[in-house]
DNA sequence: TCTTGACTTCAAGTCGGCTTGAACCACCAG
DNA sequence: CTGGTGGTTCAAGCCGACTTGAAGTCAAGA
C-alpha cells in the first residue's frame, strides 16, 4: 500500500490535489519520489501531511508548521508553548464573548445598538477607549 | 462633542481612517453628514462603529454584522444564537487542541512526527480518515 | 487506434479586510 | 496669500491558503 499517487493521497487526507502541489511549491511537503514524472507519497509523507492538517486545525500557520517540521527539537517546544498560550487567550476571550452575547440576547428592543440603554452604555465606554475585557471587568471587578 | 471628523473618530476607536472609508464603501457605517465634503460622525455612528468592532472581536464577519445591523429583531437573535454555538465549538476544539499539544510537548524525540510512536499512531489514524475529535474520543471514550 | 482519466506545468484568480499611493481640495495660523 | 495639516477620490496592492483554467503528457482499456 505504500507509495500512492497524488489523487489517492488527496482522497485519504480529504484534501485537494492542488493543495498538495501548493505544499510542495512552498517547500512544506515533498513527495517521496516521481514515477514517470508523477508524484508518489509514501507513509512518511502521508504522516507529515496528516501532521500539517492537524497543526492547521490547532491554529498554526503553514509558515510555523514548516519551521517546526524542519527544525525539530528546540523550536518545536517553543512553538507549542506559544500556541498553548494563544489558545488560552482565545478560550478566555470566547468565554467572555459568550457572556456578552447571552446578555445581548435578552434585549427585547428592535434595534438594540441604538435603543438598548445597557448596550448603548457599553458601546459608549468603548468609544471612550476601553477594550471588551476592561468593560467586562468593570461589571464584574 | 457630537459630530467629529473622521480622524477624531478613528482616534477614538483606535482604527484607521481608511477602515472607516472602507466600512462606508461596503455600506456598513455611513457618516452622519458631510461638512464641506468631509465626513462627520455623531454619537449614533460612533456607537455603531463600536458595535462593529466588538462584533468583530466576537468573531462575526463584516457581512453578518451588516446583516444584523440592518435587519433588527429576528435575525439578531438567530445570529447571536448561531455565534454562541460557534463559540462553544471553538472553545471545545481549543481545549482539545491544548490537551494534544501538552501531550506532544512531553515527547523527547528529536523529530516526533516520524519517530514518536504515539504521535505516529495518531497520524496514521488520521491518514485513515479520522478527525482530531474522533481520535481524541478514541483515547477517552 | 482512439479515448478517457489521472496526472503535469504555469499563470492568474479568489476571498476578507483592509492599506497604500497618487493627485487633488479645504481650512486655519501667521 | 501661503504653508501645513488633514481631508477627498480612485485604483491598485497585500496577506495566507489555496483554487481555477489552459494546455500538454502518459498509460490503460474498448
Amino acid at each position: 500500500m505504500d507509495p500512492v499517487p497524488i489523487g489517492e493521497a488527496a482522497r485519504l487526507l480529504k484534501i485537494n490535489t492542488s493543495a498538495l502541489r501548493y505544499y510542495e511549491e512552498i517547500g512544506l511537503v515533498r513527495p517521496a519520489a516521481r514515477v514517470g514524472g508523477r508524484r508518489t507519497y509514501g507513509r512518511a509523507e502521508l504522516r507529515r501531511l496528516a501532521f500539517v492538517q492537524m497543526a492547521q486545525e490547532l491554529g498554526f500557520s503553514l509558515e510555523v508548521i514548516a519551521e517546526v517540521l524542519d527544525q525539530p527539537g528546540g523550536r518545536w517546544h517553543e512553538a507549542i508553548d506559544a500556541q498553548i498560550a494563544r489558545l488560552e487567550v482565545l478560550i478566555e476571550q470566547a468565554r467572555r464573548a459568550q457572556d456578552f452575547l447571552v446578555h445581548a440576547r435578552e434585549c427585547t428592543t428592535a434595534n438594540p445598538v441604538q435603543e438598548c440603554t445597557t448596550l448603548a452604555h457599553v458601546l459608549d465606554r468603548r468609544v471612550d477607549g476601553l477594550t471588551l475585557d476592561e468593560i467586562a471587568k468593570e461589571h464584574h471587578p
